[in-house]
DNA sequence: CACTTGACCTGTCCGC
DNA sequence: TGCGGACAGGTCAAGT
């Protein structure tokens, strides 16, 4: 699911293939899921894609942005004179391109095109001005990142100030961007700590430690593209790895890839799949 | 104010 | 075979 690395893997991918194009036209399809004038991005050029925690934001020469939040199922798809969706890659597309899902087509010039396609439609696109991008309802409510102003120090205080779950707290926005449910089960099963427990309980030792395996995961989860769930993609079709290599999610039923005592479990916390080693991962 | 729960969506999977 | 229900999880609004 689009996380940091997944969000990461397509700003990689849309800075590659469309900076430095001119959008000539945008077709809107659904309207719910735009917000703003398509007009007034309208023959400029993309200059450059930034991401702020999950969010992209593809800046225009004309002091205008195109922000884009994905969610669970938006995809950005990019097709060129020489670079069309593998077809073997077509399942990961569901309805095709364009097809029922697609919502918005950004035309470019030289022949290409951006689709924006959304199953569940929970992404949105919302057009603004650049100077406005970082203090908007959402990027400006984001909390530090990791690999970025999410020093030690401040987890520890983000996690000291709360008596939410640890895991709740990893994956709150607002307290910390880019973390999502399949980094924040692994990261936790890394550090051999209850995603239950309540996150002002951790230990000085354990908090370091959460704080070196969330780097480390989320680290591991951009060398491998991005985790391939939920239809996730790239750009230009190609899809990430880091499914066939996550710790516990997902796991549920498998031994224990650390003690090999017992079967990891899968839980609901906060109204999210949870993955946890009982023997491991102590609730006390 | 701190925190929890349900809603938003639709394709897929599972049991009957 | 078909159908109903649970499930997937990022974020927000409404609730406790």
């Amino acid at each position: 699911m689009p996380e940091l690395p997944e969000v990461t893997a397509v700003q990689k991918k849309l800075t590659q293939y469309i900076v430095g194009h001119t959008i000539l036209k945008v077709e809107v399809r659904n309207s719910k899921i735009f917000h703003g004038d398509p007009q007034s991005v309208i023959n400029s050029t993309i200059q450059r894609v930034r991401r702020f925690a999950k969010v992209l934001s593809i800046d225009l020469s004309n002091g205008f942005s195109l922000v884009i939040h994905i969610k669970l199922t938006g995809q950005i798809i990019y097709r060129g004179p020489n670079l069309i969706l593998p077809p073997d890659l077509s399942s990961k597309v569901i309805g095709g391109i364009p097809g029922k899902h697609t919502h918005v087509i950004f035309h470019l010039d030289q022949a290409g095109t951006l689709y924006y396609n959304d199953m569940r439609r929970f992404g949105w696109i919302k057009i603004m001005k650049t100077e406005n991008v970082e203090t908007s309802d959402f990027i400006g409510r984001l909390g530090p990142e990791p690999f970025g102003e999410l020093t030690q120090d401040i987890f520890t205080k983000i996690l000291a100030s709360s008596k939410r779950s640890v895991k709740v707290v990893l994956m709150d926005q607002g307290k910390m961007g880019g973390v999502g449910n399949i980094y924040a089960n692994d990261a936790l099963w890394k550090s051999q700590i209850h995603p239950s427990r309540s996150a002002s309980s951790l230990s000085v030792s354990e908090v370091r430690t959460l704080y070196t395996s969330l780097l480390y995961v989320l680290d591991l989860g951009i060398k491998h593209g991005g985790a391939s769930e939920l239809m996730f993609v790239t750009p230009d079709g190609t899809e990430g790895s880091y499914q066939n290599h996550t710790l516990v999610y997902g796991k549920q039923g498998n031994v224990c890839p650390r003690c090999k005592k017992v079967n990891i479990i899968r839980y609901v916390l906060g109204g999210r799949g949870t993955y946890i080693c009982p023997h491991c991962q102590k609730e006390k």
